[in-house]
DNA sequence: CGCCCAATCTTGACGCTGTCAAGTTTCGTG
DNA sequence: CACGAAACTTGACAGCGTCAAGATTGGGCG
């Protein structure tokens, strides 16, 4: 065992992050059916089975990927947070701008993320990111009144709207038909909903 | 051109409904990755070509299951509708509680259908099922009032919530910290929504 | 100071995939 | 009956993930 654990890897500075980092990059530009192992090494400029030994495989590059994007996540969604009034429901409004801005600047990280679960192997830094980005949004409707008897009802309320309309948007799911339907915009949903401050 | 259009192909006795029931098999068996242009040409018992013959390639074949799935997905939520009470709520309430179940039902199909725009090639005959699924959804919503001055608020917003719920549980995203919180239910969300039958 | 071992990375191979070009079989029609 | 088109097969190719084996590097210990 070395006592400097990944300080000055040998060849490379640290190349894992890299890899993460190269991924990120092909993610944005091509898509993800361009995220490859091979791909992701020869951006960063190792051998085509360097990726698998750092993540033990694809599905591990893409789980390390997919973290990264839950920190990215919940960053954007607190920026969003902070930059908005501290009223307990524009709190929440702006948590859900931020989840809709995520996806809609990032929509193949989104789909890593969200929608390719048999692609990826969760392991615990995977699971913290992605309850870290939960808990952004649960503290941020906490102030908020439960919609039922659970607890937990207002913030399951709110990133299902919020995670269904950004998926389907995304998907392109909405007929276009009506006229002025390009954009449909969550706070014309969100503010209806049944949230109030908790007594 | 012959007169008989499809009606009884060279070799093999409709071989392109053959190879999307086979797709269907094995999307329900193995999962979305065991879903190949081979694997279903060999579950038929035809060249490893002969699909790509037929669908143009593997996003023909895939958005032709896909397609097929809308139209399932559509049956069950109208078989849903049909056995509920007849009052607009409840009405509303059936068709959500037919998107769930079959999204339980056929996890690998719906993940196919909404979460894998990438690899899917739309067509008229795909964005005619998808179009006649959701119109199942809208003529229900059609008797509640919006709930903004958008006349489609309503059907977005029971969509979003029905789909994004749908999505985060089978992705596995809620965290289970809660002790009874293992089988969220969309009944006990969907009731406080501001929905109101029509003036 | 020098060796040695472990971690890092490379090389080469394997089977599987989608795609394509070319050939073969089959059937409807003139 | 023969021709042509449609349906399907065959064979090849590059790219993919994975694995085994080898080369290279660098830090800790004698």
């Amino acid at each position: 065992m070395t006592k400097t654990p990944p300080r000055k890897p040998h060849h490379h500075g640290n190349l894992r992050a890299a890899l993460i980092q190269s991924g990120l990059e092909i993610l944005a530009e091509s898509g993800l059916s361009r995220l490859t192992l091979r791909a992701c090494a020869a951006r960063v400029g190792v051998s085509h089975s360097a990726p698998a030994h750092h993540f033990g495989g694809l599905p591990g590059l893409l789980t390390a990927i997919a973290g990264r994007g839950f920190e990215i996540f919940a960053d954007t969604m607190k920026a969003a947070r902070r930059a908005a009034d501290p009223a307990p429901r524009a709190q929440v409004i702006a948590i859900c701008r931020g989840y809709m801005d995520f996806a809609e600047a990032h929509p193949a990280l989104f789909t890593l993320m969200f929608n390719t679960p048999a692609r990826l192997a969760p392991n615990d830094a995977f699971i913290a990111a992605a309850d870290a980005a939960y808990d952004v949004l649960a503290e941020t409707c906490a102030p908020l009144a439960p919609v039922t008897d659970d607890p937990r009802s207002t913030e399951m309320m709110v990133w299902s709207l919020v995670h269904g309309l950004a998926s389907l948007l995304q998907g392109g799911r909405f007929k276009p038909e009506s006229d002025r339907m390009d954009m449909p915009d969550f706070e014309a949903i969100l503010p209806p909903l049944p949230l109030r401050d908790a007594p």
